[in-house]
DNA sequence: CATGAATGAGACTTCATTCAT
DNA sequence: TATGAATGAAGTCTCATTCAT
């Protein structure tokens, strides 16, 4: 009946106010990733949500509790989908490895929250209330994840016996490499530079390490 | 009686002189690895120079100048010692690599130059000019010499034949990664943080990704 | 049954929008005496009224309109009932002095009144208008009201004859001070500040300045 | 000789920095006088001293730091004097505190400072750092001053066994009153005001108290 | 050359007021 | 009427840069 047409016109206001938060989060991301913390300006995260200075302080008190929630927006629940897909794998664990560093790549070091990476390294001497809550909140429990994979693979026998802590770090870097070069050199218009093809990169590495992990025949 | 003063550069206050500009930048490199560019104040490089504010404006016309000093000071001479002991080395490419690893990290990574790199990563994308210059004067001769020994190695025939520039990106990645973190979290007083040992990563590193490399007997 | 609903203005919402802006006055009356006018935040005198933001602006145009309202429904009643007090007493002018001097204490001085007191004192030289207001419908009447008990202490012969105004300045002034210092140093936690006790202070002052009035047998 | 010509032109910038300190906190009672501590404007004080924004932080780190300093500067070294006085006097304590009360006027209700009280009653409760430090540093000494007088014409016999305490405060009640009313209304344009004349107050005030403290021959 | 007092643009943040719902 | 999200002017304080000495 005709009730259902009166819906339309109270969304907007209430729609828009429901949406502040997450178009907050993203116009900061993407500002922090160009600048850094410190050089970008809280006006400019505003103006790029579509909003006034003010307004910003409305949904987050400060520009680090912003920053913060940025990084658990972005990062925070990702570990978990990486967890879920390791207990879940029961292929072989160059095979698992290999998924998790795609999956990875495709998930995170491919898409604007690497970019927070970059600013943490840069900024978290002068922040050291972030240097723990990012510690905490990412690096332990990626390192976690990527460690227990390692260790599998030695438990079956399929993979040398050798450190996994500094395996798992060996691992990672070039992810990390790549995910930090993106957003630094890789977003300068430089002529001539050196350049990482993401894709081929990741093929080579794990060509790489998956042979240099694996027990001799 | 007043021959002797015959040498006048070596007067303590004419040496003193001769060596502002050098000891502006030493006070700089360290005063950005610590804070970054943005928040380094330059009162505190002057300080820490044992001279007044305005000293540092007699030797560099603003901080952005000062800036790009300190990189080019640190960093323009350290290629060509790769250069020169890749020439001269005459074993097999394992050892070469290495050898050139565990220099790198000595020289370089384990070095306030390595700061300098957490910066330019962090903050070359708001000075558009040093993009050019550190890619052109750091980068590409680092790739160069890295690809170089790959490519030795494979026409020896004591490499797998694999694409030289991912390997090099490969090679490099976890003492870059090391040479980063030990400027940011690395000096952070942070609990129970991931703990990364260079020498052992350095060691593993070397054995999983030279192992991979070498074909099979 | 319906019958008894007869008496529509009495129902409960109905009394609420009523009694707004009463409540709202009280809120007012509350926060301005404890942070002054400043720093009273127009969010929370609506906040412990109970009603949102915008609605206080329905009742009163701006903060300083709110202000002045405050001023008004507190003060502007009180003058007249001491002028009733003095009308109907017909004991001596020491009696008399003193029983309006120990009114006003209760009835102004030790009330959230005094506060507004305090509040005029520091900020009206920032709203010209309010002087104005403040000095014919509070100051001017209050002075009137002790010149004439003093002047009919002097005419019946039981004070010395003296300037009028002056005495009646020298009479208000501890209470005052008492009144004041109540809504300032008085909530403050301050360790081994001076503390007055008001009914001593009274007694005392009445004790000192009625002696000094009267004629030496 | 024209040796002693060398020497005016040296001296204007570093007289003037000497100046610096003295002109802020002269600029700073002026204008937190007229407007109270939270609405006086940093950048006017920089401007009636003739400096800009930035100087008046070079001498003061905090505009709370600034009015602590006007405190200091302006009471801390009258309360001394005022000792001094007491010590040395040797007439009757009438005369005593009649010249105490008439000092105290000149020196510092007929002031500039008084004006500070009137800020201090007004804005202590926003600012509880600040009550401690008044409390210790200009009510405790300033009461401890009268009460001992009043103690010695009790001792003396010259005045009646009367609570110290609340008599000091009587005693000072119409000449705070009067100096904070100085600030306040008496510096606005108001037509009709009461008008306190002080000298007439202060003389009617102490033939008042006076009369009363003393015994019946 | 060297100094350091002075400047003033600009940063983050607050809060009285408005207005679409 | 009532709401509360949104605004933006204005406040305190910082810091790169200048310049008289």
């Amino acid at each position: 009946m005709s009730t259902t047409v009166a819906e339309p016109e109270s969304a907007p206001r209430q729609r828009r106010k429901q949406a502040r938060p997450q178009e907050l989060l993203e116009a900061a991301l993407e500002l922090f990733c160009e600048k850094g913390f410190a050089a970008a300006r809280t006006d400019e995260v505003a103006r790029r949500a579509g909003v006034s200075k003010g307004t910003l302080y409305l949904y987050y008190p400060s520009k680090e509790e912003l920053f913060k929630a940025v990084v658990r927006h972005n990062l925070s629940s990702l570990i978990a989908e990486g967890q879920e897909l390791v207990g879940q794998f029961d292929g072989s664990s160059s095979e698992l490895l290999a998924k998790l560093l795609r999956t990875w790549w495709q998930r995170i070091g491919n898409t604007p929250a690497a970019g927070i990476h970059k600013i943490v390294l840069a900024e978290v001497r002068n922040f050291p209330e972030l240097a723990q809550f990012y510690s905490d909140e990412v690096i332990l429990p990626a390192d976690r994840l990527f460690c227990g994979v390692v260790e599998r693979g030695i438990a079956r026998g399929e993979f040398r016996a050798m450190p996994a802590h500094e395996v798992a770090t060996a691992l990672m870097a070039p992810l990390i490499f790549m995910a930090v070069h993106r957003h630094s050199f890789g977003a300068c218009p430089v002529h001539g530079s050196v350049d990482v093809e993401p894709e081929r990169l990741l093929g080579t590495h794990l060509d790489l390490v998956l042979r240099g992990l694996e027990r001799r025949g």
